[in-house]
DNA sequence: ATTATACATCAAAATATTTTGATGTATCAA
DNA sequence: TTGATACATCAAAATATTTTGATGTATAAT
């Protein structure tokens, strides 16, 4: 059975997933890690233009799994824990089932 | 920085979460969430059609986050717990950096 | 004021994924 | 051994996502 958070938050649990899917946002994921970075950051590391990883970006906070913060003329993501943590727990409860092995269409 | 196992199943953490990216591959998670189902039952439950449900299956399958198990006609399916475990790990990896602001472009 | 920088947005093109319906294969029951 | 069931596979069509290059907006430096 799904756990509440889960139940509730179906269409935001998709809509992170969705924005896992890609290798491109892996990588930018990736650069997060360590902590902050802005656009510049990430077309020095990763060679991709300018405007695909700021489509990328958007999905990305569209999902919330990115905050941003801007100072001055540069925008500064990073990784939204509490957005991962959602993810973590809902693997989790996907997890707590009992291998029980039934007959088919019953 | 990435964790070893993050680092060298990075291939195998991409394919994990596109085969999470599609709202009806997390319905038919959701149907494995009680242990095994075999096609027929995920028709019946989700009005999708066979063909439509085998491709699923097949990305899931690919991706190593589902099992099979034949028995005569039937071939029942069941959430692979290690790979669901393996992208705890990956998730639990991203948290764990310190949130250091940074100085753009440095 | 003018120009440069950092980034967002847009529409069109390129590409990838998904769906459909038909056909194929293996197992089982009569 | 014939027919039915359970599922896989395939190619074409439908649909969705991604990329590109151009343009827009805000900030900041000169």
């Amino acid at each position: 059975m799904l756990k509440d958070i889960s139940k509730v938050k179906k269409e935001n649990i998709s809509k992170l997933m969705v924005s896992f899917s890609d290798p491109f946002r892996l990588e930018i994921i990736d650069l997060m890690m360590d902590g902050e970075v802005c656009v510049c950051d990430i077309m020095k590391l990763t060679k991709l233009s300018q405007s695909r990883i700021s489509y990328h970006i958007k999905i990305l906070k569209e999902a919330s799994l990115i905050s941003d913060r801007q100072e001055g003329r540069w925008v500064y993501y990073s990784l939204n824990k509490e957005a991962l943590f959602l993810i973590k727990e809902w693997i989790t409860s996907l997890t707590d089932y009992s291998s029980n092995k039934k007959r088919c269409c019953e």
